[in-house]
DNA sequence: TGTATACATGTTATATTATAACATTTCAAG
DNA sequence: CTTGAAATGTTATAATATAACATGTATACA
């Protein structure tokens, strides 16, 4: 199956361009359930809502905000539930975590196997997730130089996004479709 | 005043190499002081100390382990104490934050005006600050295709070091000079 | 069908990392 | 000196994350 038959995934990444984000949402969820199936793993209750959570925009959430989400929906309310669904969807490749802002964000690459690479905008906190295999090339060759051996590279950008580059300035958080 | 006048800055990074890690610490420091004193910034003995204990290895330490450092030195023991001065450091460009890790480690390339990108062995610890260069201009051109625009980068590596290759597993936390 | 087993969820409790807010001291200019 | 800015120290709390254990649920296979 091809990753195109969604109109929107045609374009590298358009996290930041204005888009009709349904289809890229179901799509996901679509690749998601068929990847856990050919891996024998369950895609549980908590587990599918989690990750439909973070597919509602392109954009990182804490694990406390996932929490209290599933806790108004009648999951768990205490962290482990957020963490473990998060954590395991973060270790089948649907979702990764962003470092520089404890937070998740759903895959945009599911079953590509792939290092990521983000770009996040500080003022609208929309995130894209970029090409990653020239800089992860480019930083393979810097290991090797040394005699290293890379097993996972994180590599995010922060900046600015291109409807705000003119923004005058930081923003509290906003959800960005 | 040339990077090499210090022996162990000739190789481009020889953080896993074994080698008399003094040298490197003392010119970190005189650079640091030279760095600070053009921009009219003040290295307090609670900043001058912090550094000095980043430098000691190569390595990163969490802000609680440098605080209790301080701590048992006469300086505060509350955690403003080190995160102002680890901060500090990091705002001009002596330190570094390794997201992977929630730590601090000393700038190996003080005044460079630089991307720093990490090699962290996850057996010994060890912190190599790699040529960052070729990667950073990777993600540059992955971001401009996108017509973002970097501002910061965070880009680090997990794996195993040259020492390390064949180790049998993780082993607890432990320095490496 | 039953039952054993692994897996998943839920809960309590606590650990770890980080910052806000304010009082006090120190420093450098004027 | 005086004075304002910078640095330090302290109290308190926020935000992020995990350990440990009890309970429930889904498969595998007897
Ligand atoms: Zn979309
Ligand atoms: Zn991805
Ligand atoms: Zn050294
Ligand atoms: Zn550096």
């Amino acid at each position: 199956m091809s990753h195109d038959h969604c109109r929107n995934c045609a374009a590298p990444d358009l996290a930041f361009a204005a888009h009709d984000h349904a289809p890229c949402a179901s799509e996901a969820l679509a690749r998601a359930i068929g990847i856990l199936a050919a891996k024998g793993q369950r895609l549980t209750p908590v587990r599918r809502r989690t990750l439909e959570i973070l597919l509602e925009g392109h954009r990182a959430l804490g694990a406390y905000e996932v929490l209290s989400r599933l806790a108004t929906e009648g999951f768990g309310a205490q962290p482990p539930v957020a963490y473990r669904a998060l954590d395991f969807l973060e270790e089948h490749g649907l979702a990764h975590r962003i470092r520089r802002l404890n937070a998740f964000t759903a895959c945009m690459h599911m079953g590509e196997n792939h290092t990521a690479a983000f770009l996040i905008c500080c003022v609208c906190h929309a995130i894209s997730e970029a090409p990653a295999p020239p800089a992860r090339a480019a930083l393979d060759s810097a290991a090797s130089a040394q005699g290293f051996t890379i097993e996972s590279a994180t590599i995010e950008a922060l900046g600015r996004c291109p409807t705000c580059q003119n923004a005058p300035q930081l923003v509290p958080n906003k959800a960005a479709a």
